[in-house]
RNA sequence: GGGCGCUUAGCUCAGUUGGUUCAGAGCACCUCGUUUACACCGAGGGGGUCGGGGGUUCGAAUCCCUCAGCGCCCA
């Protein structure tokens, strides 16, 4: 069979992916003769697109899933996508905004077929994209966050964790962007990188029976309409007086109580703070404590209310206001002007708005309590978080843990199953169902004529984090009827066989910016509803940066598509290329330099199997002078199994992919195919090719997990393969031991090839220069073994052993023994004389050291004997290099 | 403001309990080479006072203190 001289990664990848699901070699079902090995991915948002962070995690759980599954476990790794309550509602909105209609012009259902119809036309897209990547998914077990399956769980939670009393409903300042009409958690609010410079303004209150002022500083005049109290530190001498006295609110002149708090800095601003309750979460807090009245005189569109007081402003624009009422303040002699202070201000990650802070009722689960298992397990490392540095940001948080806010004003998403039934706040039910929520209001408002349409079900959505969180066990249907204890509130065990065989699940790997988000929710809803942990281990990846540093991003259009990568240079490529500097845990710099060496990678790996192809065997050839390459290359390749296993188990996965690396390209494709290889048209051995067929094919299963295409092109060709026979489920190697004197003597030999070249090349001569090579050593035998491979790779034309200093040649030093290359007058006299002495310059230097530290007599004393030995040894070793040194300038001379 | 972490070659990073020539890897760089698997290659080479200072120790990239710079998380 001929082979193509160019491997072409777009063909062959489309070929064995197929190839692999027809086969269904994704496909996990619970075997108790197996060990499973599960990973659930990320779910990323539904209408999301495949950017290079999502290339590198998946690349990742990919090499994971595919060595378990070669290592004959049940290898089960379940995709799926998030419905993404915020960024998919947004998309939708725009989408329809651009066809003319406006959300508040439909109703709810209206408005959720829309959103439906966007899924199933969008969603699923990033899935998709997966496969071209490689990812053995079991596509079979797809997930999405709001499948019926799926949104029944989610339900079911929020009713049970209300029975258990962990879900509560209160009045709390939340961040509210006016434009999305919603409230974002605090980790949606984004801050500029960099501080803003923003404007603080002065203005002067009067204050009641008394000709004094008082002068407070603010970034937000518009407030000033709903102050409450004008707040000074009881420390500050200058205005404790005034604690007690009332002051006069600028141009409305409603009164004020001035307070003393220790929250207010006497160092910022005047050192007097206007209180306002209703707008500011701090002054909220002050409010709090002193019983301050709230004025809520900005609207949820964030435009000024009647409360405010003054007819003008009402209905106008937050900002508008701002600009008139600082005219108007200034007009009328309040005003004292402004200066420039930096500052933070948030901002909404959807709508980029000034958030709003706004009091509102909201759903919140109490975390303190459900949360400490979670807490310990981590500590403990009963679930090991890699890095383990992350341990102590999560003790941190863990420690300080807030209650979540779950609910939010959007339609798309899972609705709140709170059903009320009357105008008050504590007028409702939680259930599951509507016909239950029916039946619970007529008992709890004794009214039994009460009928489904006065239940008016809580219009807001769950928060999407509450559905991912449980995504572990979501995906195994594990909240079904079937399998869940109501009364309890548990899971059945031994009731679900799929739950019960794949989770806890093996691996996490994900960012650590949803660390608290989503891993630490996943820990603490799979003890809370199976006792057990979710997932073993927790690898954390870096961020995907440009060489800049910056985060790589569409908006920023810093990032390659990451389809044109792999349509220009294959999957296989990328994976590596991803992985070549990706250390866990540190942010990953991308470079197309590392695209490109794996491109390379790819294409040594496709000439090495051309070399082979194109050999013919001699039957009459016995093969004999291969055996010590054969032999080397066996330890050669247990050492590097072993090197991989240790990496593998501490999740190293950039060296364990740079050991295989350095062990299929240097040490096979370099070494060992050289050293086999037949001179020019020149047949080989039977034994010799089977065994580096064999070779070949045990370095493919080892590199198969970090580039599956091109290893199992490879696969097919090194050999006729039966129906079934292919890489993806041929057994991962494992480590025999490694002779490991065989693997010294190779380096020897390699030392001395090494250094035959660097003659050739010191002295410009050709590589195909003829050269001899004559040993002086005390033990010839340490070079039997090599012999023919230090004549055949070192271009020699002869190797001997001699007693005697050999005149007028090139030589070397390597442990003690003396190697001569006759040069017969071709060398330079000069040149070599200086390098001679810079080098005997430094050996003396270094001599001088160890000499120093064995005159110490307090090294001498303290130190073990084996260190003092290996001084002693060193000390010997650079005396004999110095002496020949010293001898062979003589010799020039 | 509180917490955590980082600083080793031009770049990105290894360096496990202080002790083998421990100062390393990959990339980049420089020189040479087109010898039929591969120039998407091969051979060879240069390059770091381990952020600064101090201390502990026979011995420090490694432990302690301190200064400087940077990053992340939370307020």
């Amino acid at each position: 069979m001929s082979i193509s001289t160019k491997y072409n990664p777009a063909e062959v990848e489309d070929k064995w992916y197929q190839h692999w699901m027809e086969k269904g070699y994704f496909h996990a079902k619970a075997n108790p003769e197996k060990e499973p090995y599960t990973i659930v991915i990320p779910p990323p948002n539904v209408t999301g697109v495949l950017h290079m962070g999502h290339m590198l995690n998946n690349t990742i759980q990919d090499i994971l899933i595919r060595k378990a599954r070669m290592e004959g476990k049940e290898a089960c790794w379940v995709p799926g996508t998030d419905h993404a309550s915020i960024a998919t509602e947004a998309k939708v909105v725009r989408m329809l905004r651009e066809k003319g209609i406006k959300k508040s012009d439909l109703t709810r259902d209206e408005f959720l077929t829309h959103a439906w119809e966007w899924k199933e036309k969008y969603g699923g897209i990033i899935l998709k994209q997966l496969e071209k990547l490689g990812a053995s998914c079991d596509w079979e077990r797809t997930a999405f966050t709001m499948d019926e399956g799926y949104h029944k769980a989610v339900i079911r939670v929020f009713v049970d964790l209300y029975k258990k009393g962990f879900i509560y409903r209160d009045l709390r300042m939340v961040n509210w962007d006016v434009e999305a009409q919603t409230t974002v958690s605090n980790e949606e609010v984004i801050y500029a990188d960099e501080d803003e410079v923003s404007k603080l303004y002065k203005f002067q209150y009067d204050i009641k029976y008394s000709d004094e002022k008082v002068v407070i500083a603010t970034q937000r005049p518009e407030t000033i309409l709903g102050d409450a109290a004008i707040a000074v530190n009881p420390k500050d001498d200058r205005f404790k007086h005034l604690i007690g006295q009332t002051a006069l609110v600028p141009f409305i002149n409603r009164e004020i109580p001035i307070i003393g708090d220790d929250y207010v800095e006497v160092e910022f601003g005047t050192g007097c703070l206007k209180v306002t309750p209703a707008h500011d979460p701090n002054d909220y807090e002050i409010g709090q404590r002193h019983n301050l009245e709230v004025i809520d005189t900005i609207d949820l569109n964030g435009k000024l209310n009647e409360k405010c007081g003054v007819n003008k402003y009402v209905g106008m624009d937050r900002f508008a206001v701002r600009d008139e009422i600082i005219k108007d303040l200034n007009e009328a002699g309040y005003g004292l002007g402004f200066e420039e202070f930096t500052t933070r201000i948030g901002r909404s990650e959807r709508t980029n708005t000034v958030i709003e802070p706004k009091l509102s009722l909201q759903w919140f689960i109490k975390m303190k309590e459900i949360s400490r298992t979670a807490h310990e397990v981590v500590m403990d490392d009963e679930v090991e978080l890699l890095p383990a540095k992350f341990k102590n940001t999560y003790n941190h948080w863990m420690e300080n843990v807030r209650d979540w806010c779950i609910s939010r004003q959007l339609w798309w998403g899972q609705q709140i199953p709170a059903y009320f039934y009357g105008e008050g706040e504590n007028d409702f039910v939680v259930a599951e169902t509507a016909e239950e929520a029916l039946t619970m209001a007529q008992e709890a408002s004794g009214n039994a004529g009460l009928t489904a349409a006065d239940l008016r079900q809580d219009e807001d959505v769950l928060d999407t984090w509450a559905s991912s969180w449980l995504f572990p066990i979501a995906v195994f249907d594990g909240f079904n009827d079937k399998y869940f204890d109501k009364e309890k509130g548990k899971i059945i065990k031994g009731a679900n066989p799929d739950l019960d065989y794949f989770y806890p699940t093996a691996t996490l790997v994900t960012a650590p910016e949803i660390l608290f988000f989503w891993v630490a929710r996943m820990i603490i809803a799979g003890y809370e509803y199976t006792d057990q942990k979710p997932f073993k281990h927790v690898y954390l990846t870096g961020i995907v940066r440009d060489k800049q540093r910056r985060k790589m991003s569409k908006s920023l259009g810093n990032s390659p598509d990451p389809l044109d990568l792999i349509a220009e240079y294959g999957a296989d490529a990328i994976r590596t290329g991803m992985l070549f500097s990706s250390p866990a845990g540190n942010d990953l710099l991308f470079d197309m330099s590392l695209i490109e060496q794996g491109g390379k990678y790819n294409i040594k790996i496709w000439n090495s199997l051309r070399l082979i192809k194109g050999w013919e065997v001699d039957p009459n050839l016995d093969g004999k002078a291969d055996q010590v390459a054969i032999d080397w290359f066996e330890s050669k390749f247990n050492q590097a199994v072993s090197e991989m296993e240790d990496h593998f188990s501490k999740f190293r996965m950039s060296d364990a992919l740079m050991t295989a690396y350095k062990l299929s390209r240097d040490y096979f494709s370099g070494w060992y195919l050289e050293m086999v290889k037949p001179a020019y048209q020149q047949p080989i051995a039977a034994s010799t090719l089977e065994a580096t067929i064999d070779f070949f094919e045990r370095v493919m299963r080892l590199v198969h997990p970090f580039i599956p295409f091109i290893t199992e092109e490879v696969w097919s060709l090194l050999r006729d393969r039966a129906e079934g026979e292919d890489i993806i489920i041929a057994e991962y190697p494992t480590s025999e031991a490694a002779d490991l004197k065989i693997v010294k003597e190779a380096e020897l030999a390699f030392e001395v090839i090494s250094n035959i070249r660097n003659i050739r090349v010191t002295n410009g001569m050709s590589p195909r220069e003829p050269l001899a090579l004559a040993i002086k050593t005390k033990d010839e035998s340490r070079f039997s073994t090599f012999r023919e491979v230090i004549v055949k790779m070192g271009m020699l034309t002869d190797l001997s052993f001699t007693d005697e200093k050999v005149a007028q040649a090139q030589s070397f030093v390597i442990k003690g023994d003396e190697f001569f290359v006759p040069m017969e007058g071709k060398i330079d006299l000069e040149k070599e004389k200086e390098e001679i002495t810079k080098e005997l310059n430094r050996l003396q230097g270094f001599l001088k050291g160890i000499m120093g530290k064995l005159g110490n007599e307090r090294f001498v004393n303290n130190a073990p004997e084996k260190v003092i030995t290996i001084e002693r040894n060193k000390k010997a070793d650079t005396e004999a290099k110095i002496k020949v040194l010293e001898e062979k300038l003589e010799g020039l001379s």
